[in-house]
DNA sequence: CTGAAAGCGCTAACAC
DNA sequence: GTGTTAGCGCTTTCAG
């Protein structure tokens, strides 16, 4: 069937030993034979048997990837597409593939993590922080696995990669602040997740800065009902001046409890976000975002996880920067354009 | 270091091949048996190497999935990533894993192509259709390798899943003409590419039998600046009174087209869309669209792939019905609300 | 019902 | 520089 290193060494009229030599660029090989190796690999189309090479080097050249599931149904942020593309990207560019768990629950998380990591299946593994629970946390921690994470953990300290969440909702609320507004709400994520408690605490830093009322600030899920339903009392109760939407999943719940309120953005509501979104320049307002180098942040978390591989030393953590990008949702004077 | 099998039958003082058949839920063994070194395994947490299970037995329960690169450039539909994780899940539930490629150019599906299926590191491949060159087509035709592609190839006819467009098509037009349209123009993608061709049928079609001008037919490149610049082209030239978007990635374009020429939409021009996404009943105005079922799209190429993976016969193609979702760029009325 | 043994295709250590 | 050889951990006949 297939043809084997055994076939190319027979006719090369040399040994495995030297064609496995040639496939893996280690030195020790004549030049003219390494040549002649090459040409009936190329020749013959020859493709090293990935298990074999697996089962006896103890390498997959496979990296796992842990996040969660994105179906159409919160599709309102492309961060783990994008992420994921930019992970499978970078990777390749290192002769690595990508081998994918998608997680919608816990009990996912864990099956993600049994089938990804069974049997040396990878070599390495990134994971969407928020997806990962302790229990298998430690498991990889103690087995000294190789992995990074794409977020702060809620339970362990470990290696990852992340965006600058504390200065972008710092310099967010700084702008709005200049535009004036003084009564302030964030609409947040869960509290317990450290994304959502790093935007909290960039929030507030830059109220207190300002000297203002530490500002308002209401947490809740990311269920898309819920975030309207959060969105209607905060607008209702005790509306602000301006609303920091603290995550793209509660975006679309915040515009429709505006609607139905009547409320217009961004005359009588400045409204801002944290996360980006392509559509976000046609929606009506355009929406004002924080925008995250989501490309590289996958790039990153890759080239931590090489590192990690080649047990070179990395640096524990890497936080990269983001924009502020001005549209209609929070500028009155353009909304009408 | 990792615990064998062999280290499994020891302790169940058996041999290797009882606890392989064990592992594979083979016929043959004792209940009592069989018992007993399925506690061991879950008392060690026994996993089988991959690597190894893959050399002895010729297979890798991984499937490759290649798609096209969906980076923060292209993010305005949702189609791939959604499809990507439909896959990821129902083979999940198969216990196979996704080996993932995305290909940004001719070049990287080649590359793609040898890194997936190099080795035998997959049993099977999905493929989005638009993405596969001829040179690799044929190369796993002649192999005799199973794959199923998703949407219809222009190359050659193998086993595929697809929407139907035609269908879709034909139906949005028909809804269109109901509404009092006669002028219709249709914006759409590569001529080259089957799915704009069958979407540019079924929009015939229904004009056809409404016994109207064929309907005007304009084509362009998924670039966003080309569809924007053909979108103006049409709106400036000879605007009719709808106008059909055949694709996700030219929805933007035409949209800032229309913003452009002050063209107010739905009341001087309707504007429908072929694939829906979870921002359209947020945009001013919303859009109505042709939505695609792709959840169960990738849940059908799993299911086609491992019956031609287990040779099971297999019709050599399936198409999923389409549904249209009326929202305002159709309605004048609704406009306004 | 279970054991023994021959590979699967490759790597890597050791000879020469 | 190149060949030889012993595994890597599992599956799968073939005996018994």
């Amino acid at each position: 069937m297939g043809i084997t290193i055994q076939n190319i060494a027979d006719l090369a009229k040399v040994s495995k030993g030297t064609v496995s030599r040639v496939i893996n660029g280690a030195p020790g090989v004549g030049a003219e034979t390494r040549k002649r190796i090459l040409k009936l690999i190329e020749e013959l189309d020859y493709q090293p048997n990935a298990s074999a090479q697996g089962l006896a080097s103890r390498r997959s050249y496979n990296i796992g990837v842990i996040i969660p599931h994105t179906g159409s149904y919160s599709m309102s942020t492309t961060y783990w597409p994008t992420l994921l593309t930019a992970i499978t990207e970078k990777a390749a560019s290192q002769d690595y593939n990508v081998l994918l768990s998608t997680a919608r629950s816990e009990e996912d998380v864990d099956s993600a993590y049994r089938s990804i990591l069974k049997g040396k299946r990878v070599d390495g593994l990134i994971v969407g922080a928020e997806q990962f629970g302790e229990k298998q946390l430690a498991k990889l921690l103690l087995k000294d696995f190789p992995f990074v994470m794409v977020g702060k953990s809620t339970a362990f300290s470990h290696y990852y990669v992340d965006v600058d969440n504390v200065g972008g909702a710092r310099r967010m609320t700084e702008y709005l602040i200049s535009l004036g507004h003084r009564k302030i709400t964030m609409l947040a994520g869960p509290e317990i997740l450290p994304s959502v408690q790093s935007r909290v605490r960039g929030f507030q830093e830059a109220m207190t800065k300002a000297q203002l009322d530490p500002g308002r600030v209401i947490y809740t899920t990311y269920q898309a009902e819920d975030a309207e339903k959060t969105a209607l009392q905060i607008l209702r109760e005790d509306p602000p001046t301006a609303l920091f939407v603290a995550a793209a999943d509660l975006v679309l719940g915040a515009l429709e409890a505006a609607r139905k309120l009547k409320i217009r953005i961004p005359e009588q509501l400045a409204l801002v976000t944290f996360d980006d979104h392509p559509f976000y320049p046609y929606l009506s307002p355009s929406i004002t975002a924080v925008k995250q180098p989501i490309h590289e942040l996958g790039r990153a978390a890759v080239e931590m996880l090489f590192a990690l591989m080649a047990k070179k030393p990395v640096e524990k953590k890497e936080i990269l920067p983001v924009e502020i990008i001005v549209r209609g949702s929070s500028q009155p004077g353009d909304a009408m354009k």
